[in-house]
RNA sequence: GCCCCCGUAGCUCAGCUGGAUAGAGCAACGGACUUCUAAUCCGUAGGUCGCAGGUUCGACUCCUGCCGGGGGCGCCA
């Protein structure tokens, strides 16, 4: 690519200077200012010091020298600012791009193979068997859901993994919930009030006992939140059973093999992890005095049963789960694991706003906001983005009145409605005959409108940006990035007449070809984010 | 007290491994529809990037210390 020439040329012309750099000195950026030409680099500004120049005339000598040779596809080279070198290129370029783009399809757009077919495991989710997803679950869904489709495009195997935990404490108290409710008994202190309890237990058959309603509920409850993730598109590979592993025994070869590895000890009664000899602040009680495993233990098994079958880990946590992660790679180093084979991404919380006022998330009282509430409300396509809209590393707010009154608000649709755009040029193009039996020997050097250039420039970062996305565990770059897209479609929608009378053939079929790549941008960014791409809004 | 996240325009947020004059949407103001969807486009206005030091040719970005907001520090899950 151009990007090959220029580092080639730059090295060549410090070569011819008496500068040595090392390749990967060579940084390479698009200028967000314009005027400062296609392509930078700072090369002058880094190596200047240690060659004893001072960095504008290093800069200087450096461009004369390439000028003296230009290489084709640049049409000038310049010094600017402190020292920074600008390249201006031929519009050819991004040509290019364009061909490339067309070639690769929406199947095969800005996809890579970095993770050389890797085995990774996106755990998700993994609410509690206890009541319906709320709309804080929702940000970890559709958030994990994503980077999975991401880590496949740079070609990672990625498997979506929900962890059950259809045993233990609340189970019970949930049971019993379900039963008093069902009863008209006083609901059991700490135990589940909300008012989906009382909808349940309306549904669940009479006389069961308390070992039944636990089946019976966690069954329910488990049906209920994958029914409400189908609604926003995501599909789980596995659902890991934490009772499975009371069965397999894999809880107890676990326990087992911490105290062969001397990672537990007896204290006081209970089992201890020797956690803080692996970085945590303290150890942590494994098997409590009165027998029972704590959430940890069953929760360590399961990771090991993960890394049985994957090489990299990935939990997506909320925040309030942080102060979790030391122990379960201690856990993990403790059996032989490799911790830095396990990511935990921590999502912050997300706060409801309804009226102006805070919606507080408590699945123990009545007030929630099931997600799937905010599905029936606001679609699953505008759920999806506006939960992964931005980084999860902020706290975000939900505005449901915004969400659902004001739509025009919600960039989904301005990034959807720049599809169905090119979508009706195309329908257009096909009423006349000239779509789709393009003509691949368009003359594409026809494309020289700034609102053309512009939309190939986005389409040209779109790979490198996937491949960050993955590296980051980012999905909110890839819909910024549809942003700034949808925005390039929309000022080319307003100023570049596609099809018309006062529009050559020669530019139809020109600019046919950069909607068609266009499109398949859209399609591409807004794949990795589980929204769809309508035909027409 | 310790740990994690955040602090950027009136509001909601971007800002890539440090780069040139800090960006977008909404809200405000002013323009553009005989045309492929005006659910759009163009322009104006709006900033001490929480504060103070440090590193650097260069800091919103990295380091340290404060201040402010949120979350977590159980033999709960």
């Amino acid at each position: 690519m151009i990007t090959k020439t220029i580092s080639s040329a730059l090295s060549g012309a410090l070569e011819d200077l008496g500068v040595t750099v090392l390749p990967a000195q060579i940084n390479l950026e698009q200028p967000a200012n314009k005027e400062h030409g296609d392509w930078s680099s700072n090369i002058a500004l880094v190596t200047a010091k240690n060659a004893g120049w001072n960095p504008r005339e290093l800069a200087a000598k450096i461009v004369e020298t390439i000028n003296s040779n230009l290489p084709s596809g640049i049409e000038n080279v310049t010094v600017a600012g402190p020292g920074f070198i600008n390249f201006a290129l031929s519009p050819q370029w991004l040509h290019q791009v364009l061909l490339a783009v067309l070639e690769q399809g929406t199947k095969e757009f800005g996809r890579t193979n970095i993770g050389k077919g890797k085995k990774v495991n996106v755990e998700f989710v993994s609410a509690n068997p206890t009541g319906p997803l709320h709309a804080g679950h929702a940000r970890g869904a559709c958030y994990g859901d994503s980077i999975a489709n991401i880590l496949t495009a740079v070609g990672f195997e990625a498997q979506r993994e929900f962890y059950v935990n259809d045993r233990g404490l609340q189970m019970g108290l949930f049971a019993e919930s379900l039963l008093a409710r069902k009863s008209g008994n006083q609901i059991p202190e700490n135990g589940y009030a909300g008012a989906y309890i009382e909808e349940w237990s309306e549904e669940m058959p009479d006389d069961l006992s308390l070992e039944e309603t636990l089946d019976w509920g966690c069954s329910y409850a488990q049906g209920d939140q994958r029914e409400t993730l189908e609604m926003i598109g995501i599909v789980f590979d596995a659902w890991f059973s934490e009772r499975s592993m009371v069965d397999s025994g894999a809880i107890e070869r676990t326990m087992n093999d911490l105290m062969k590895n001397d990672a537990s000890y007896l204290k006081d009664g209970a089992t201890w992890l020797n956690s803080s000899e692996y970085g945590d602040d303290k150890d942590r009680v494994l098997v409590k005095s009165d027998g029972e495993f704590t959430y940890l233990t069953p929760d360590v098994a399961y990771h090991r049963d993960k890394f049985s079958r994957s090489e990299w880990l990935i939990n997506v946590w909320g925040a309030d789960h942080h102060g979790y992660i030391a122990r379960m790679k201690a856990a993990m180093e403790a059996l032989g694991h490799d911790a830095g084979q396990l990511t935990i991404a921590i999502t912050q919380l997300v706060k409801l706003v309804r009226g102006g006022e805070e919606v507080r998330l408590s699945k123990r009282h009545g007030d929630i906001i099931e997600l799937r509430e905010i599905v029936e409300e606001i679609g699953p396509d505008a759920t999806r983005f506006s939960y992964l809209l931005q980084s999860v590393d902020t706290k975000q707010t939900f505005d449901l009145d915004l969400a659902a009154s004001q739509v025009m608000d919600n960039p989904v649709f301005y990034v959807q409605m720049a599809h169905a755009r090119l979508r009706s040029i195309q329908a257009k193009a096909e009423s006349l005959g000239v779509w789709p039996a393009m003509p691949l020997d368009a003359d594409l050097s026809l494309l020289t409108h700034e609102r053309e250039l512009e939309l190939l420039r986005d389409l040209y970062n779109f790979t490198d940006l996937v491949q960050l996305a993955a590296r980051e565990l980012a999905p909110h770059k890839i819909a910024v990035w549809l942003r700034e897209l949808a925005t390039s479609v929309h000022g080319f929608y307003h100023d570049c007449y596609v099809v018309g009378d006062d529009i050559s053939q020669q530019l139809t079929s020109a600019r046919l070809q950069l909607v068609e790549a266009a499109r398949i941008g859209l399609v591409s960014g807004l794949d990795l984010l589980g929204v769809s791409a309508p035909d027409s809004m």
